[in-house]
DNA sequence: GTGAAAGCGCTAACAC
DNA sequence: GTGTTAGCGCTTTCAC
């Protein structure tokens, strides 16, 4: 079979203790017998036993903490889900998912469930925060501390990390602008955009790849107005409203966000005289329900049940291999949905 | 931690050799302790450690046979890459597969392949087979084995699996023709169907969903004429050139099989004056070459590296778990993609 | 700084 | 039919 570690020691003429130890950058080796076992284990395509080293390892159990501002947000339902299935399919390989839920993006709560996180023990981090000079700060902490942090959902370029796992905001505002003027064409486009907030890195990305989209193909639209909902469904349902009435004109409607989409769709159904083209993102159980009653008509989805499945996936990946620098994103599909998806 | 076979022994009274017998079904265990050992597993929850198992049995590698008829047929790949993933990771759990490529459908073929497999001693199956009462006696023969049976790709009714890992013809179709209808409202649809061969299971579902979800939208539509490409580029642009000589009104086209699609492109560009609407199925590199350059409007995808990854896994699960009866089944996404998700 | 050895959960070979 | 035990690959004490 493979080469193993014993097969190391033998090549290296050590111990496997020793290699064991080399390996795995315990600093008790001498940086020459290290270097010696390192290009040796690399030479003969060494390659660790997971099995093995579950076993071994099973009473230092690998917490990995997790941070999601899932409290009072349908959004991360599917995200749970995919944390829950990876975490029983990886305990008896030696991981462990201890979940911080906080309320809304607040740097100072998120920064305390961190901290809970690090005292509680957790040696690799999945993070879906904001970026913030402080949190920033955190993260790279943390990896200076050689605890991986990875990125979910939401990217932060200036932090050090060693994996995103989200969606691609820019490409998935081409895809709904695509879909729009597919479904649409000849006719004139005046277009609402809502977002829950126009500073936030993933709807502005949606907004202007979506713009850019339209441009690219010349595509006869006039943005009438660009409202926030603040991701909460009174303010988005008052928002449209206002915009509907100030502007009748508006025939379609991108909602760049995932949040609010239950006001949004109140408003249409208020104002059911005008029939309006709605390209909706992110798959909630609301969202859903628009779609099936033809009040929305498709959604760009992302994956959020795999984002949370890979999440934890990565950094099992990442704890089990030596050598390890950085591992590859991944950036979940964008995914059409229509009606018949729900059946 | 969790309860371990020791734990179960004890708890038993016996040893741990006869715990690890009679869960595994040794029939050398007397029915009496092997009853009570089973049903005290079942209540003090024991599930087996992976890691444990892997280690102890790694010199009794499970090899998993697959039979695919992917020879000469790029929808194979992503699927082969699928499997290729798995294997790498589920090598250190004692998995291994062996690929048995085949050409075409033909039964004899097809049992030749699954026989050389048992030869070769695998314990599992993945089979991407054909509908034949011969290959349906073949695959019951190996089920009263004990050796499980997965049906990837192609379901097989009368057949017993123990999982089936593909797609829903059916919805694909649906999917299909509300998204034709959506991008193409207000105008008369006259439609020409081009499949692989009218009898395939597949091409014949996706026939029946799409023309019942014009139906059930009152599309304005007529289906000038069904060819069959046999799956094959020569014939599938034979068949398509001849009926847009008898059929100029034809003005979109619906592409129920993803093999033989190069030669469909070869047709309508040889035809460019007349200016249709497209939908194929599958993605394979002609189909995206063919959206990328405006010949194909949408495609209707399978995930078929999910697929391919997702048989082995679950043959991985099953002979992982005790107490195992059957799987859950796993239904792919169909996919809508459309130019922007290839750039 | 390094070697030797115990032990993680499980299976299979060998006793009895 | 059942108990005992070696050993799978690895980490981690405990010696030295």
């Amino acid at each position: 079979m493979s080469v193993t570690l014993k097969d190391l020691a033998k090549a290296c003429g050590v111990s496997v203790g020793t290699v064991s130890r080399a390996l795995n950058e315990k600093n008790e080796v001498s940086a020459k017998t290290s270097e010696r076992i390192r290009k040796l284990a690399l030479e003969l395509g060494y390659i660790p036993n997971r099995a093995g080293r579950a076993l071994s390892a099973q009473k230092n159990v690998n917490f990995i903490g997790i941070v999601l501002p899932s409290i009072n947000s349908m959004f991360f339902d599917d995200i749970k889900k995919g944390i829950e299935i990876a975490e029983r399919e990886f305990k008896d390989l030696g991981i462990s998912a201890m979940l911080e839920e906080v309320e809304g993006w607040g740097v100072d709560e998120h920064l305390a469930a961190i901290d809970r996180l690090v005292e509680r023990g957790c040696k690799a981090f999945v993070l879906c925060t904001v970026d913030d000079p402080r949190i920033v700060a955190k993260i790279n902490e943390l990896t200076e501390q050689k605890k991986p942090v990875l990125l979910l959902n939401n990217f932060i370029p200036e932090a050090k990390h060693v994996c995103f796992v989200g969606p691609d905001y820019y490409k998935s505002g081409t895809i709904a602008a695509a879909m729009l003027d597919k479904c649409n064409k000849g006719r004139h486009l005046e277009i609402l955009i809502v977002v829950g907030y126009r500073s936030h890195y993933g709807h502005r990305r949606r907004m202007e790849g979506f713009i850019a989209e339209l441009e690219k193909r010349k595509a006869d639209f006039h943005i009438s107005e660009i409202v926030e909902g603040h991701d909460r469904d009174i303010d988005t349902q008052q928002a449209t409203m206002r915009a509907f009435t100030e502007h009748p004109e508006i025939n379609c409607i991108y909602m760049a966000s995932g949040s609010g989409v239950s006001g949004l769709g109140a408003a249409i159904i208020a104002d059911a005289q005008h029939k309006r083209f709605v390209v909706a993102c992110d798959e909630i159980y609301t969202t859903r329900e628009l779609v099936k009653n033809d009040i929305i008509d498709f959604v760009v989805c992302q994956e959020t049940q795999t984002q949370g499945y890979q999440a934890i996936k990565k950094l099992h990946d990442y704890l089990n291999s030596k050598f390890s620098g950085s591992l590859d994103n991944y950036i979940v599909n964008n995914i059409i949905k229509i009606k018949n998806h729900f059946d």
